[in-house]
RNA sequence: GGGGGGAUGCCCGAGUGGUUAAAGGGGACGGGCUGUAAACCCGUUGGCUCUGCCUACGCAGGUUCGAAUCCUGCUCCCCCCA
């Protein structure tokens, strides 16, 4: 059962791949020696916010460090932060999240494992999830006990906290609780590994505090570079709306893909492991070869190639795609109101359909529709493939 | 306990009685350009039965010919002093 190979220094140097920071130097090489001695595997933990179960390429960054642990047969520990998410984060400004019920909260929980397991392995062997509920929900006398454990100093070293007190902006106790939280699941778990975003470099520090003040040997920590998004710039997520998703649609995958800026290109090849590096060919074949590559590792190879057919059809050669939804669309007398009409098929406002109309963006097999062609007859429109904008296909059926 | 500040459109943020569907920026969307992108240019960005009408500036009332702007009450938020 035990698969740990031996050679701490190998496993360390095949693991710091990608890595942006390992804490404290040397760090995890010791535990995978002490691991070796033990003949046990490491217990790697990742916590995870069960607000928002869709993963996306950024998360995969951490869930692929994961994966290269348990192929070294290592033990991954997920955490649901359950517990934290039912009392609401209200961290950055003053919008308080809202707090999520149990069940949706295990719905989240259950998505995000499937999810995950396109990267990471369901081997029960190497794969426990825990929700934090399971310790966290403590009598005060145990949160006094945890709260013993840092000081307000320690806390206001972090670098969002520093700033936003600085600005005499609004922190609450609530959100200064949640490193400390964050750190108890460490104990709770007894991790010796923990990952995540640079981001989280401050609290995944904490917490190897807050293990020594338990008495626990301090976890190694290992975090990884944030993914940015398809802008190029800011971090994938999906509150900015810059994310992909992996359960997503190929060709939409493609696409997006395709839209990343050229400067971020290196950085999304040597994340995302999908070949060692940028090939030396134009920026144009490189991101082809980056959109195939994603598209390929979630979808498989067939599929790649379909969206990449796809994604030429549409945005090189202006085309209709192969697949397009089909939409009910109302006449009167024969008459479509063409606001109307899209509004039906596209799911926008009538006062949006002018808009676009009026500028331009409304074709119809491929023609541009006149600003005021407000009203058509049926013939023109039923049966035809209507395009609003650049990326919106609809086939419409006039009933 | 005391004092002060604030709530505006997707977000940030101007506006302190009428010319304000509400400056400016961001984002998003559309068009052009292009390599698919970025950059750049132009345009749009509440709804509708669309040369007009309706709804909108935390909530509820009030003053006024007329209010996001003034008054009253309420809710929520923030800062400072103690």
């Amino acid at each position: 059962m035990t698969r740990v190979r031996a050679n701490p220094a190998s496993q360390a140097a095949f693991l710091a791949r990608n890595v942006a920071d390992a804490l404290p130097a040397g760090g995890l090489e010791r535990r995978l020696e002490q691991a070796v001695e033990a003949g046990r595997p490491l217990r790697v933990k990742l916590g995870l916010d069960p607000t928002a179960p869709d993963i996306h390429l950024g998360h995969t960054v951490v869930l692929q460090k994961l994966r290269e642990f348990q192929d070294l047969g290592h033990r991954v520990v997920l955490i649901v932060g359950d517990y934290t998410a039912r009392v609401g984060d209200p961290s950055g400004r003053s919008e308080t999240r809202p707090a999520l019920s149990a069940e949706e909260i295990a719905a989240n929980a259950r998505t995000y494992e499937r999810q995950a397991f396109r990267v990471i392995s369901d081997d029960p062997d190497l794969y426990e999830l825990r929700f934090n509920g399971e310790w966290l929900d403590m009598s005060m006398e145990a949160l006094f006990g945890l709260a013993r454990t840092t000081t307000v100093a320690q806390l206001l070293d972090r670098e969002d906290f520093a700033t936003r007190y600085r600005a005499g902006a609004p922190i609450s106790v609530l959100e200064l609780l949640y490193p400390l939280m964050q750190g108890y699941d460490s104990v709770a778990v007894r991790a010796d590994v923990e990952l995540g975003g640079t981001d989280q470099t401050f609290n995944l520090l904490l917490g190897r505090d807050i293990q020594r003040h338990y008495g626990q040997p301090e976890q190694a920590v290992l975090t990884l570079p944030i993914l940015p998004g398809i802008d190029g710039v800011e971090k994938m997520s999906k509150t900015k709306g810059n994310q992909i998703g992996v359960t997503e649609e190929p060709s939409s995958m493609f696409a997006k893909t395709m839209r990343l800026p050229d400067e971020a290109m290196a950085t999304w090849f040597e994340l995302l492991a999908v070949e060692p590096s940028a090939p030396e060919i134009p920026p144009r074949d490189a991101k082809r070869a980056l959109a195939r590559a994603i598209v390929s590792r979630f979808h498989g190879d067939v599929a790649a190639a379909a969206a990449e057919q796809a994604f030429d059809r549409i945005f090189v050669e202006h085309g209709v795609p192969d697949e397009v939804a089909d939409a009910d669309v109302s006449a009167s007398d024969g008459i479509v109101h063409v606001p109307a009409a899209l509004g039906e098929a596209f799911g926008v406002s009538r006062s949006e359909a002018r808009r676009l109309l009026a500028q331009g963006g409304v074709r119809v097999a491929g023609q541009p529709l006149a600003a005021d062609e407000l009203d058509v007859p049926r013939a023109r429109l039923d049966g035809e493939v209507v395009q609003l904008g650049r990326r919106r296909f609809r086939r419409l059926r006039v009933r």
